[in-house]
This record gives C-alpha cells, sequence and structure tokens, in this order.
DNA sequence: CCTCACGTCGGGCAATTTGCCCGGCCTCGC
DNA sequence: GCGAGGCCGGGCAAATTGCCCGACGTGAGG
C-alpha cells in the first residue's frame, strides 16, 4: 500500500502537535505540511496535493468549513476529512455539503480518528460514532430549526457574525462588497424571523450557534 | 532531579494523546493518570498524588475550574497548570482564584506548554505569552464586569432587549417615550463597549445574561 | 439544447435607526 | 443650598436597514 500524505489544519499548534504524533505511529501516514487557517490551508493544499486533509472547523477568519469548500473548488477529488468539536447536525450537514469526506468528533478516540482518516484516504466517506448518533437523533425531532434552511454563504456570515465580526471586516474576510454581506445579512435574518440583531443573536442560540464557534 | 508525575485531564481522548505523546518525549516527565471530567479529576488526584496537574478548562459539568478548586480544597499544596482555548482575563482570574498554578493558551506552541509544565510543577507561577497579553490589554479597556456599571434601569433595559422585546414594546411597558429607551438602549451599548446589537447580546452573553432570564 | 430554479453577487433608494449632542427634572448626600 | 448623577426626552446629521432590482453560474429536468 502505497503511503499517504496528510495536510493537517487546526488553529491551535498543541492540537496540531497532537495529530501529529498521533498519526507519525502509523507508517502508512505521513503528515507532510500544517496549516493554522482557511487562507493557508488553501495554499498548502495547492503547494503539495495531499492526499487527505484533516481539517478542524474552528478557526479565527472564514472557518474550515469554507476553506473545505474552497479546496474542492479547485481540486473536486480532494480528500478531506473534518473534525470539530461539534456534533450538531447542521454543522455535519454543512460539513458534507461542502465537500467533505468524513466528520468525526474530537470527543472521539485516537483509534476513531485512525480509522477514520484510514477510510476517508480510501475516498470512502465516513461518520463518527457520537456524530452519527446526533444526526440520528436530529432526524427523530422534526425541529429542523430554521438554520437548515441557510444556504452555505448564509451559514458562514451568520457563524461570522455571531463571532462578532462586522459587516465590512467579513466582507474582506471573504472577498465580498460589504454590500453583498449586507444583503445575505438580511437573508439570514428573514430566513430565522428576527427583526433585529439582537434577535438574530438570540434565535442562533436557540438554534444551536452560541459565539465560541467559527 | 526527580521525575515529575503528572495527571493528564481533558474531556477530549484525542487531545490527551497529543499531550501525552508530547509530555512523554521529556524525560523528566511521567504521565500517571488521566481523567475526563471534573469529578473524575478529583478521584484520580486524590487516588495518584500527582506533582502537577494539567487542567483543561472546558469539560462538560462543572468544569475544569471547579475541579482546581475542588483538588486545591483538598490539597492545599498541589501544583495545577491550566490549559484552555479561552484567553479572556476573566477566565484567567477565576482560575487563578481557584488555586492554579499557571495558565497558558491551547494557542500556544507544545514548547510554551512543556516550559509552563515545568515552572508549575516547580511550584513556580505561569502565564502564557497570549495570555499575558489579554490580561494587559484587559488592564486598559475599562470593561471587566462593566455589567456592573449599568444603572438599574439600563440593566432592566438590558435584560428585556434581549429576551427579544423592541424598543416600542419596552417603552409602553414601561410607559416611556421610545426615545428615552432608545437612549438607554444607547448608553448601554456604549458601557459594554458594543459597537453593534449583535456584539451586545455578545457581551451580555459573557457578562452572564442569556436570554433565560427575563 | 433549452429552460427553470436557485444560490451568489452586487446596485439603488427611501425609510428607519443610530450616534451624539442638548436641556430639564428629581433625588441623594454633603 | 448645591453639586453629582440618574432618569427622561428632543433634535438632527449620518449610518444602517428594508426591499427592490438585474446579472451570472450551475445543476436538474424536459
Amino acid at each position: 500500500m502505497t503511503p499517504s500524505t496528510i495536510l493537517l489544519v487546526d488553529d491551535h499548534p498543541i492540537v496540531r502537535e497532537g495529530y501529529r504524533r498521533l498519526l507519525d505511529r502509523v507508517p502508512h501516514f505521513r503528515v507532510i505540511a500544517e496549516a493554522a487557517d482557511a487562507a493557508e490551508a488553501y495554499k498548502r493544499y495547492r503547494e503539495t496535493r495531499p492526499d487527505l486533509t484533516i481539517m478542524d472547523l474552528s478557526m479565527p477568519g472564514a472557518g474550515g468549513i469554507e476553506a473545505v469548500r474552497h479546496i474542492r473548488q479547485w481540486d473536486r477529488t480532494a480528500r478531506i476529512l473534518v473534525v470539530s468539536i461539534h456534533t450538531r447536525p447542521v454543522f455535519v450537514q454543512q460539513a458534507f455539503a461542502a465537500g467533505s469526506l468524513g466528520y468525526v468528533s474530537k470527543a472521539s478516540g485516537p483509534s476513531e480518528l485512525l480509522a477514520a482518516a484510514a477510510e476517508v484516504a480510501r475516498g470512502r466517506r465516513w461518520v463518527g460514532q457520537d456524530v452519527a448518533r446526533d444526526l440520528a437523533l436530529g432526524q427523530l425531532d422534526q425541529g429542523e430549526s430554521a438554520l437548515a434552511d441557510l444556504s452555505a454563504r448564509e451559514f458562514t456570515i451568520l457563524r461570522m457574525l455571531i463571532a462578532g465580526s462586522a459587516v465590512d471586516e467579513i466582507a474582506e474576510a471573504l472577498h465580498l462588497s460589504p454590500k453583498t454581506v449586507r444583503n445575505h445579512h438580511y437573508a439570514i435574518k428573514a430566513k430565522l424571523g428576527a427583526r433585529t440583531d439582537l434577535g438574530l443573536a438570540l434565535a442562533a442560540a436557540r438554534a444551536g450557534i452560541d459565539g465560541s464557534d467559527v
């Protein structure tokens, strides 16, 4: 079996270090690059074209989902395993919609991460144990949380808004006109049934997003 | 130098694995136990009495700060190094008030963690680079629990705003001119240092108010 | 191939809200 | 009595929002 090269994306050096040491135990895996944010991830991916990308969702700036989308846009065969502290269905759905092949929770054990990495590296889809449970449970309560109605762009912008970013900052981070961000902002409020920003924050909180995301 | 025994506390197995591998590289350190939550941390501490405890703050249930307090209550000489994703002063202050000896951000590198661990294991206090910066900055901008600065009227209106009431509704409920409510709203934002309503919701949430108050 | 639906991206413009100033009342402590 | 400070409201320019528009690209279905 030919070795799998890996790109590691997480904004915490300590966490990257942990992954690297864990993965280095497996002869089949070779970590060849690391990145600390979405932009750097894209750059490193183009430079190194790894067989597998392990991507953390919560990063400063655009966040991991945008990075997944960006990479997949450039390389439709990119194999990306998302690792996140979140197990809520909306995150998982957004991650898969963006083009990731696998999704595991940070709360899962090392063995599951290795298993997921191996599967995704072979081009197969993988959903972690606890993530799958939450997905299944989410199916039961039909609530849908209206958050599911949001498009990918809207979801990204909502997360950045909740995180405290100003419209202009988001526009710059995403390379968009402030006007476009504003229009998305407007659409989000409409979809979530919020009249004001305060209402938006509340609606988002109810739907399961808190400021600690992004 | 006699070896330092270490108790590792973090609810993410993957993260524990990372620490363990990192620490195992240093002959001087020996990880002798792990725990995934506050209760287990206390139990393990009493069983093993490690020279150093490395404690994550964000854990389900009671959380890391409670664990620190609990352990220190039982053993006033316990040496605890807190590792957290947060750098906000209030977290750091709480952690030290609870009795930890060191505090480093997860965003810092492995070398800083090792340095901090070594220092704390020797009974010396340590504050990480970026944490120290945030502490210093926090000294500058006036607000700790700026919430305390709010007058009674302002506090009432803030709670109603957070609860989702519109300005006009609040005016009616309090028998005030909408203009007055608006002026209070403005003053609140100024006092809490929030530029937008979204920011206000976040600031309030940080300061300990969530929508469930009302 | 064509169309239709939909997401994304932006412009335009009126209406609303905001930032920031003002003054007047009342109460409390000195 | 008098100053400090909270409360109440007005006024007005500047910024933001609500709501409309069209353009482009893509993917599904006829």
